[in-house]
DNA sequence: TTTACGTTGTACTT
DNA sequence: AAGTACAACGTAAA
């Protein structure tokens, strides 16, 4: 007998590449597809107004898209929980499908929506596709427990081989037999909501630089796939946090809302570097999307991700509740013209490079400010168009070196940093049209121009541009302090003799560093 | 137990 | 552009 199935789009906001969707359309007579503004998810706190915008675009093409198959969205509104019951009911469903989302809301989420499922008779199919690799199996082959670097993440997919080939849309074909009943004043029920309906002010917005939707973001795949040269060579490192137009694909918010496949992207890639020399992981294009698989399969494996406390390879730290240094990073007044170029290019375009996001956290965190990453994280989650849970957690434990990342003594300079790839400043003068008349010489540290240079620059520092809220050299020094003390507080899971070779062991690294450097030779 | 290594530090020297 | 001191961590493999 033939289905009639509701798809649940929540993230894989894309008709390509969407095993869920395939399996409802399979023995289907009806199908409802289906996105519920959740208001545990989508509370004004956690997402600001650029990811509202991104969200609603990717609604609307998916809509479009659907039309052209003689369907259309359902957009509701209430917890899953109290929404599908009703439909169950109403539109006498028989099947649901889903991608599998493995983060812990999620999980909680769709296991009471299958019960309510089961209990109406509705069977319950879900696939993965948001990851390259089904990240329980990384699990399970390293012992269950998550890989803790890089390396041992690449060992273990080894023995997994490469990820699925990505799956084709489904076309008129697979709609032959199945319909979707809407009526008349669908968009006054089921429509994709407006920004004044979530409460948001569009007249704050600035110009839309990366638009939502899998149309977008299979165009954008294809143009990047034709710079084959610059595909092939890519390396993250090398790339800089602070050119004027983004010096990466910026395909992450379309990978986030799952508008683009991780695995057709991987693909995609792969085509390219067929029969040509290419870079390599952990730097290469495929490198980075193996660092979200890293972060995913972390998030499942080890609790409390999200959190200092109860997160067992989390250090435990004892920042500081500092709200007027936290509200003067956020709000882009820290003094220092490189972190608040970066924190305003956040606010305003939603996207701000890697290495860009390394010196704004390490600043916040170990660096300078000595707050919480949990209060970072916060905000990335706000403002970030690829806000991603599992991500933003990971790289905010690596940046504050909580985990994953160990040299804490290697603290990026809020000064320095940006000059490497931009000696001018013209990204900061970009992003603080307040200091543009700056010379070069004190772009990066305003505070420092004598009194006639501000002057002529018609910017006081303290008065129209503050002075940094913090010493760098000075703070900077007695953090990594605070860092060490905190590692020694760390539990030890082997037990060790513990200070009785150090005096030795200081000398010895030097030889070890002599041999290293004399094998590097390239 | 020891060793190698870690996507992306800075500041100074050669 | 490449090398070196700085002060020095944990993880995973050997």
């Amino acid at each position: 007998m033939a289905h009639t199935c509701i798809h649940w789009f929540r993230k894989g906001l894309r008709l390509h590449d969407n095993p869920a969707l395939m399996a409802a359309l399979r023995d289907c007579k009806e199908i409802y597809p289906v996105f519920i503004l959740d208001p545990y998810l989508h509370n004004n706190t956690c997402v600001g107004i650029n990811r509202w915008r991104f969200l609603i675009g990717a609604l609307k093409d998916l809509d479009c898209s659907l039309k052209k198959l003689n369907s259309r969205l359902f957009v509701l509104r209430g917890k899953p929980e109290d929404v599908f019951p009703k439909l169950f009911n109403e539109w006498k469903i028989t099947k649901l499908t889903y991608e599998y989302d493995s983060e812990p809301y999620s999980l909680s989420r769709d296991k009471r929506v299958t019960t309510l499922a089961k209990e109406h008779d509705v069977e319950v199919i879900y696939k993965i596709s948001h990851t390259l690799y089904d990240i329980e199996r990384i699990i399970e082959e390293n012992n269950g427990k998550a890989p803790l670097t890089y390396n041992r993440m690449q060992a273990l997919l080894k023995t997994l081989g490469p990820p699925k080939r990505p799956i084709s849309a489904p076309t008129m074909e697979h709609m032959e037999d199945v319909k979707t009943p809407y009526s008349e004043n669908h968009e006054k029920k089921y429509g994709i909501p407006t920004l004044d309906e979530l409460g948001q002010d569009a007249t704050a917005l600035g110009e839309e630089m990366f638009p939502g939707g899998e149309q977008e973001a299979l165009r954008r795949l294809d143009e990047h796939m034709t710079r084959t040269g610059w595909i092939c060579s890519f390396e993250k490192p090398q790339t800089s946090p602070n050119s004027l137009s983004p010096s990466t694909t910026v395909l992450s918010p379309y990978v986030t809302f799952g508008c683009l496949s991780a695995r057709t992207f991987w693909w995609r890639l792969t085509e390219v570097y067929q029969g040509r020399k290419h870079s390599d992981p952990p730097v290469s294009l495929h490198g980075q999307l193996l660092w979200r698989e890293f972060f995913y399969t972390a998030s499942l494996g080890i609790p409390n991700f999200n959190k200092m406390e109860g997160n067992p390879v989390c250090t435990q730290v004892d920042w500081d509740t500092n709200p007027e240094y936290l509200a003067a990073w956020r709000e882009a007044r820290t003094g220092f013209p490189f972190i608040d170029a970066i924190m305003t290019q956040l606010r305003q375009e939603g996207w701000i490079h890697h290495l860009a996001r390394h010196a704004v956290a390490c600043f916040l965190t170990r660096g300078d400010l000595w707050i919480n990453w949990e209060e970072g994280q916060k905000v990335f989650e706000e403002l970030l168009l690829d806000g991603d849970w599992a991500l933003n957690a990971g790289n905010w434990q690596w940046l504050s070196a909580s985990t994953f990342f160990h040299q804490f003594f290697r603290v990026y300079s809020p000064v320095a940093f940006g000059k490497k790839t931009d000696k001018n400043g013209d990204y900061i003068k970009k992003y603080l049209p307040l200091l543009k008349k700056f010379p070069a010489q004190y772009i990066y540290e305003p505070w420092k121009a004598p009194p006639s240079i501000q002057q002529a620059a018609g910017c006081i520092v303290g008065k129209d541009y503050p002075r940094p809220i913090v010493e760098h050299e000075v703070i900077s020094k007695k953090n990594i302090q605070k860092m060490k003390l905190a590692y020694a507080k760390r539990p030890k899971s082997t037990a060790e003799s513990p200070s009785k070779k150090q005096g030795v062991k200081r000398k010895a690294p030097s030889v070890v560093d002599m041999l290293k450097k004399k094998s590097k030779v390239k």
